[in-house]
This record gives structure tokens, sequence and C-alpha cells, in this order.
DNA sequence: GTGGCTGCAAACATTTTGCATAACT
DNA sequence: AGTTATGCAAAATGTTTGCAGCCAC
């Protein structure tokens, strides 16, 4: 998604457009990789010139980001920080390597298999299903 | 897992057997539900005459727990707080109802069929793997 | 008796919040 | 101009740690 159209679904909520929120979702844009809250202050810091965003304004711009479905947190490791990156439109799940710390987003029909499995033979309905793989990849085994 | 066993496996592994660990340990077992180490320690605080468990020894034994394999952490709500539960040898997820708060061990072959999957398809060695599902149960639907 | 364990309080890390100022509409 | 968002610092939260005394071995 282009940050133009980020602008307009932002106006289309009821958001301002800011320079914070810009920038936060270009950065999660060009990394492409899952970033804290925490990187990303560092990555926007005031540099030459340029204004910067603030640590507290990364976590609500963040939160922002999630309300409008465009951004997802999640916890890729044991400790306690969250990471985040634009959220797909496409089912997929993160497979962690332990050795490298590569994360893959790796598309696949399980999700949707969880999904029905539950729907039908269960009676629940699922909306939110959370599949986190960790291990090794092909590289870090021995 | 009776807790004389549990005396065993520590002593086995060169942890000392303590009143602490042991009324962890029981906690979680007579609960059977997912605590986190607040409300251990709240319900290990010390009664009449008892003696009672701090918060960070219920942390510590938490720690040794999982080291052994006994214990497991998960993280079943957004927010920030750990839920322990007694680990299960089979495979299993959880299924989670924002409605009610109901937490559901499924156990099924899903994770297995996951684990095929990166292993035989993506050569991927996973040691891990972690799913969880919310959304509503069947009593809690509109 | 000795070394690991506990309790207590203080430290830590991440995230949230209150308030005055700045910026979007 | 009005009101929402930001920066800054301070609070809140969950978890970890240092140290003196205690308990399992």
């Amino acid at each position: 998604m282009h940050v133009d159209d980020l602008a307009a679904k932002l106006r289309d909520e009821g958001y301002r457009v800011t320079g914070a929120r810009r920038r936060v979702y270009a950065a999660l844009q060009a990394s492409g990789a899952h970033l804290t809250a925490d990187e990303l202050a560092d990555m926007l810091a005031s540099g030459a010139g340029d204004d910067g965003v603030t640590l507290s304004s990364v976590y609500r711009a963040l939160a922002v980001l999630e309300e409008l479905g465009l951004a997802r947190a999640s916890r890729l490791s044991d400790d306690d920080v969250s990471h985040w990156e634009l959220a797909h439109p496409d089912e997929h799940f993160h497979v962690v390597c332990r050795g490298c710390g590569n994360v893959d987003h790796h598309r696949g029909s399980l999700v949707q298999v969880i999904d029905e499995h539950l729907r039908d033979g269960h009676s629940f309905a699922p909306d939110e299903i959370t599949v986190l793989v960790r291990g090794l990849c092909q590289g870090c085994q021995p």
C-alpha cells in the first residue's frame, strides 16, 4: 500500500495524517522486516535537520495502524518485546530460525485448515489464528 | 505426575527439593488452568501459620520447572502476562474464547502436520510450534 | 557445615499516560 | 480557530536481580 493510500485511509477513519504516522508506516514498509518499537524509534530518531519521531509516538502510531488493520504485532521471541510488521492480507504464519534469526512468512493453507476444523467440528468461531514455529533453518542445521 | 516424582526429577537434575517448588507445582496441578505468576503468588501467599511463597520465588520456581520441561508459559492474551500450565506430553494448542475467557486444550494432529510439512517440504527443523486461536465458543456466539 | 534457595526491596525493560506545546484540518 | 497529535518525563506493569539469612543436603 502506497503512503498516499495510507493518508486516505487515515482520513477516512477520522485520524489525522501526521509525519509520525507516515514515517512509521514507511519505515515498516522499507525494512520489510519485523521491528520493535525501540528499533523504529532509533531509525526515526531526529537526524540532521529532520524532525524525528519519539518512542512514545512510535507506540501511538503503531496503535493507530493496528486499529486500521495495517500493522500487526507478534511475539517472535520469548523475551517481552513485540515485533511489528505491516499486515499482510493473505494468511500466513511465522517461521523463526533460532540460529540466524531469520523470520520467514510462510504462506500456506494450514491456517485455513485450522479455521475450518474448529468452525465445522467444534462450533468455535475463530477471529484470530496465530501460528509460530521456532527451530533451525536448513543453513543452521548441524 | 505425582509430587513425589517431581522430587525425584528435581534431585536428578541437581536441584533441591524445596517447599516453594513443590507448592508451585501442586498449585498448577490442582487448578488445571492457566495461571499467571501473580495469581500463583496470591494463591500461595502465606496463610494461617503456613509459610507461603513470594512472587519472586514463584518466578524462580517456574523457571526451574520450565527448565525441567514440566511447565510451559504461553501468552494467551495480548497484554504482557505469561500464563503458566503444566507441560502436557502430547501435542496440543490453545483455543481461547474472547467471551467467557475459557481456554481449551485442543488435541489434534494439526501441530504434527505443520511439523512434517516444514521438515519434509522446507528442510526446516522445528523444535517449538505454538498455535493460538482466539474467537468465540459456541455459548458465546450471538 | 556448606551452598544453593528464599524473602524482601530495589532495579530493569517495555509500554502507557498526563500535560503543555505544536501541527493538522 | 479548534482540537487532535506530539514530545518529554513520569508512572505503570511484569519480570529479574542483589544481598542477607535460612534450609535442604
